[in-house]
DNA sequence: ATGAAAGCGCTAACAC
DNA sequence: GTGTTAGCGCTTTCAT
């Protein structure tokens, strides 16, 4: 902060145009009425000498600082890209701006950037609660509006933004069984311990008793974390004495690294096996193979996100808690087009 | 901003603990010597109080917000994603946070939001400067330290994060002509204006110059914004007399366009046509077809430019320009793998 | 080792 | 219409 010449406040304002500090602050915040050729002097005067509002000590002031914070578990993976755009596009059109976090999924840096925002004085969060007790909360709830999105934590009275993950793996499992007459189906998680994870694996075994099959240990691979991980965790799959028919994979980053293995042993999807995830995976429509997928709406579930959040800082509503659909996209590498071309 | 209960501050600290003001600051900065039970009676009014510190009033006082501006220009992109994670990581390690922002190529929106970052006290921005004068930053760069990121600005004395596009699209285009022997390639380009759009054009061209190729007006698609304008470019391209046996995207948002053109037409690359494009899409890498890239170190760059603004922000050095290695990643859609097959 | 008072830049009463 | 005063929550002289 060094040769950083001093800006000029709101007090050179009043001097250089001749007028009270009060003059100055309603033009800036055009309240109330000021006679028109004042409104020029101060104009002209805030003019030469290139002042800007500081946003800091009118925060200060008004105990509004305009601004909310965002924890996602990594910016890089493109749902939560997709979600954060939707949120800044809300706080944008409210005059908001965004500071956003990465958490990697550890509970520690949640809470650390959950502190720093809150003293801050942002004046709501969104979070993508990581796995573990939200205990640490409580006590902040009182004073800042939150809402969890992706991933809900239910013992706590928090709005949240979420999608029907048990019935969107239940449904997704069930078209491998019924569609296709899959019995023997792999299943590959991310993180357990948040309900994306949890639900999504009760939805994948619901189908699976409902149609009165049995999971197969060996083919189940719970808690990875990174692609990589859905990378190992699949070649340890197909390297098994027990290959499957089929491949579910519950998030985005467990498709790429089941792909990444399926690429290792030179496996087509679906001429070898099946593969199918939870997520969409767009920017991948003009590459092969086009996956069978449960979609969600990632940039919906931001804006919605926003949306719940400004209407509790405006002190309306109490608790939203939304579901949103997902949806099924019927594509290749269930299998579906090769039982077409057969036909 | 209702039933928010008061937040308890300094001054109930003071007097639940029965000392002054400023002997609970010490505490809170431990900043010279307190007597230790002094100490740990403040400590536990700190705690029975709930008392959290206000960062915009410490903030107002000691003229530091511990936050960074970052403006990109759009999230969902990958390469940007990558970007802002690695200025995130460094913001982390030295206590800082990130406000963000996508301008979408927008001028206007970019000078939005540097305005309201500055009024926001942050003590450096780091911004993926649109097309467009950047006059308006002069008064600014008094005052804040900026980086540029992924673009330069050669007219202003920024310091800049980007890498050598002209070269990298000379030697992504050479590789087309020598290596394969193709004389008619097409080019899509990203939004002009921008020196990683302008500079890999004049690579692209002098690579064709100096092999004595004639660019084909025909073939050459420039100023094209998303990926939807990338894949009407490419099927104009391929639907045209005139079909080309390589095509050259300028960046991955048209690669992807691209990609879904070539699946429009059922053509396979590099069965059918050639397909390069500068940066990489990592994702994809168990997608088909393998592209052949020009690699850009993304994180990398978000790191390099954060810790330049550190540096700026703590009053070292002053003009950094510099310019990142690109990499040539050969994989499949070039024709490199059909080559060695066919021997 | 601790306290009193001033002030960061702004806005909200309340005058005039 | 406009100015004066006080104060948001904190840190920083300067005393003691």
């Amino acid at each position: 902060m060094k040769n950083i010449r001093k800006q000029p406040t709101i007090k050179d304002v009043a001097r250089e145009a001749g007028v009270s500090l009060k003059t100055v602050s309603r033009v800036i915040n055009n309240s109330s009425k000021v006679k028109p050729e004042t409104r020029e002097k101060v104009l002209k005067a805030i003019k030469t000498l290139g002042y800007r509002p500081n946003a800091v000590a009118r925060g200060l002031r008004i105990k509004k600082t305009y601004s909310i914070g965002v924890i996602i578990a990594d910016i890089t993976n493109n749902f939560y890209s997709n979600i954060v755009r939707g949120i800044e596009d809300v706080a944008l059109s409210r005059n908001y701006s965004m500071l956003l976090a990465n958490s990697d999924e550890m509970l520690s840096k949640e809470k650390l950037y959950t502190r720093v925002f809150t003293e801050k004085q942002i004046e709501g969060m969104i979070i993508v609660p990581s796995a573990g007790s939200k205990e640490y909360l409580k006590p902040l709830l009182k004073n800042v509006p939150i809402v969890f999105i992706d991933r809900d934590v239910e013992e706590l009275e928090v709005s949240s933004v979420t999608v029907d993950n048990e019935r969107g793996a239940y449904e997704l499992t069930k078209h491998l069984i019924v569609d296709h007459g899959y019995t023997k189906i792999a299943y590959i998680s991310h993180t357990m311990g948040v309900t994306t994870s949890d639900k999504r694996y009760e939805g994948f075994k619901r189908a699976l008793y409902e149609f009165g099959i049995t999971p197969i240990a060996e083919l189940i691979k719970l808690d990875n974390k990174t692609a990589q991980d859905g990378y190992r965790a699949t070649k340890e799959i197909i390297s098994s004495g027990n290959r499957p028919q089929a491949i579910f994979t519950s998030n985005n980053v467990m498709a790429l690294g089941a792909m990444k293995a399926l690429e290792y042993y030179s496996l087509e999807a679906p001429r070898d096996i099946a593969l199918v995830t939870f997520d969409d995976i767009k920017w991948a429509e003009g590459f092969r193979p086009h996956l069978t997928v449960m979609s969600q709406p990632a940039y919906e579930i931001g804006r919605h996100a926003a949306n719940i959040l400004f209407k509790q800082m405006d002190g309306e509503s109490k608790l939203e808690k939304v579901v949103l659909p997902t949806q099924l996209i019927i594509r290749d590498s269930c299998g579906c087009t090769m039982i077409k071309k057969n036909n």
